[in-house]
DNA sequence: AATTTGCGCAACTAATTAGTTGCATTTCTT
DNA sequence: AAGAAATGCAACTAATTAGTTGCGCAAATT
């Protein structure tokens, strides 16, 4: 089995691969960093439910939170974010590689 | 709730959030066309494992297959790669974005 | 013609997942 | 001090998922 390095990577798209996660991703990112209760207000589920999914979102290294008083303010891990980045330019690279070499066969 | 055009990004991620499937998109890219029983040889798993996660690849819109004979030959499906690359684009983008928004709040 | 090869179909299991509800705890507000 | 707000913990359900095995069929091989 070839290693490319992608081996860490199911897991992180797998966190992504979830619509109220995705959501969630999309709201910190453009909301900044925001509480539970605020965060489940964007959403249709529970605030329960907002909870295990910023769990995985944690587990998968994407967000961290720190208790300000009562509550629990959730925000991006940068660093995390970057090393995602890192993956997605790789898979970008290797699929326009392989996008150049269906190009070939289909040309010749 | 805001509309980025992300909301069809979870599905596409969550098909490559399975190693046994990302390893099997790796395999396609740099290997191209292969038939389910040479794909399988690369893997853990059974053959019917394989054809399943092929299926998901293709409902997913990522992978197609094309019957030869009594072989089926899977491909990868170039048009709708691009349509994730540009998902992968957008949300990076979004990502830097967030990242440079939050390097504001860090340093004021 | 007989055998091997590649594959689909179907039924089943075990594990995981997304979601809920109910209750207890801590912190803030009045 | 009393009540409201923000959250965690735990138990539970329903649905999905990853995987298997067994069998049958059509296409290639010998």
């Amino acid at each position: 089995m070839r290693t490319t390095g992608l081996d860490h990577a199911a897991p992180l798209f797998a966190a992504l691969g979830d619509e109220t996660r995705l959501a969630l991703v999309d709201r910190l990112c453009s909301g900044g960093p925001l509480s539970i209760t605020h965060l489940t207000a964007g959403t249709a589920v529970t605030r329960q439910a907002v909870t295990k999914h910023l769990r995985i979102l944690a587990d998968a290294g994407l967000a961290r939170d720190s208790q300000r008083g009562r509550e629990h303010i959730w925000e991006l891990d940068t660093a995390r974010l970057a090393e995602v980045r890192g993956y997605l330019d790789q898979i970008s690279q290797q699929w326009d590689q392989a996008l150049d070499r269906l190009k070939i066969f289909v040309e010749e």
